[in-house]
DNA sequence: GTCATAAGTAACCGAACGGTTACTTGTCAG
DNA sequence: CTGACAAGTAACCGTTCGGTTACTTATGAC
């Protein structure tokens, strides 16, 4: 009998992959790149060390193959690609927004992962999966935008990329300087309610703020 | 003849004092709290990592120094106690934004050593500090916000701790995540001018954004 | 001059790092 | 049963880390 399909005992070589790649993923988002060692991932992984090298090359490897994993697995939620069927821009704004706010919370190591790899130059991003990313929301937005733009309810000046930007920025900066940006406006980012209330008060904001007069007051 | 105000040859204790700080500071910023070497300080510094422990005691204990000295910085420079004097709502929200754009051009290290400082949970950051960087200009904005709201001009589930956030987001996403956020939006950071209307577009979409119907339309 | 003192350094320590090598052992076709 | 191969490991290597110790040397008051 072959090994194929079953689960094997004591060894098995995708699951304990499975494990490394998992514990490397934990201690890269919670030490960075310098600071995460291969002795304490294996520890993490119930593994040798020599055997977490052999499956995943230098540690520079293994924190290339975890970066672009998780950038991969946002890409891949259903939330995401249901965000194409939404019909107007404010509920195109909130449906993206609640969407970035709620993947992070989900997963909070991919927040610190991106302030590690933006701190050292995103060396290690691939683009193509970093593009990936997106998702279908966002040409979905850049559709919808043009045509509230030719129908004159969305001034001229707005376009896609300068939206996508502060959605993110609103997003990322909430889960990774939370800590610093909580000494400095007091805002209980842990609470519940404070990340509800964001969503909402700031895609409201958004549409007010990129609406014609006429398509506002109208 | 002591040696106070004179500038010693070849034994400078300040001086010396100054240059490693110096130092630090650049290695801190590039390469975080892990990735930085007393080796490099030194040898940077220009002098022996003894030397550096000496005067500044431990790693720790110098990586703290940098933080709060990086951050008193910010909260001494002159521009930012300018902005007491703003009148309007727009005025001010522009000239913090564009305020908040200009440091972090002068400083690059800055942002980078909030990013650093995030990711180990802040827990180097004095409290005091980094309060004290919030300059003049933010308790002119609560004043002129709530006087705006009392005049029905500003919606009322505008407040200050909001306004701060989105400002800081756009600020602190265009310097420390300028690499991912290229790759995802195209947004060319490099640019001079994008900066430029980076500010403009973003404080006039908040002005409109906050206010009411009637502060808009009328 | 000279001498106490402070500025500054070379050499070293144990620990931890990334990575390699030589080895053991579970598994399955025949 | 058995042997070959893959899964997995213990022990080690050279290097570098933060930090200490014992030492040199420039400086200024007397």
């Amino acid at each position: 009998m072959t090994t194929k399909g079953a689960r094997t005992q004591t060894r098995n070589k995708e699951e304990t992959q499975r494990r490394i790649s998992e514990a490397a993923a934990a201690e890269f988002s919670h030490l960075g790149y310098s600071g995460a060692t291969l002795d304490r991932i294996s520890e993490r992984a119930g593994c040798s060390k020599a055997l977490v090298i052999r499956y995943f090359g230098t540690k520079q490897d293994l924190y290339r193959t975890v970066l672009n994993t998780k950038y991969a697995e946002l890409s891949q939620r259903e939330t995401f690609h249901a965000l194409s069927e939404a019909e107007t821009v404010s509920e195109l704004l909130r449906g993206i927004l609640s969407d970035l706010f709620a993947f992070n919370r989900e997963h909070p190591a991919f927040a610190r992962l991106v302030s590690w790899e933006n701190l050292n130059g995103a060396e290690h991003l691939d683009p193509a999966t970093a593009k990936a990313a997106r998702g279908p929301g966002w040409a979905r937005l850049r559709s919808i935008l043009e045509d509230a733009q030719e129908k004159g309810m969305v001034r001229g000046d707005v376009d896609v990329g300068r939206i996508v930007y502060v959605l993110q920025a609103l997003t990322v900066v909430y889960f990774s300087n939370r800590h610093t940006m909580k000494i400095l406006t007091g805002i209980p980012f842990e609470s519940p309610e404070t990340m509800s209330s964001f969503v909402g008060f700031y895609s409201q904001l958004l549409a007010r703020g990129i609406a014609t007069d006429e398509g506002k007051c109208a």
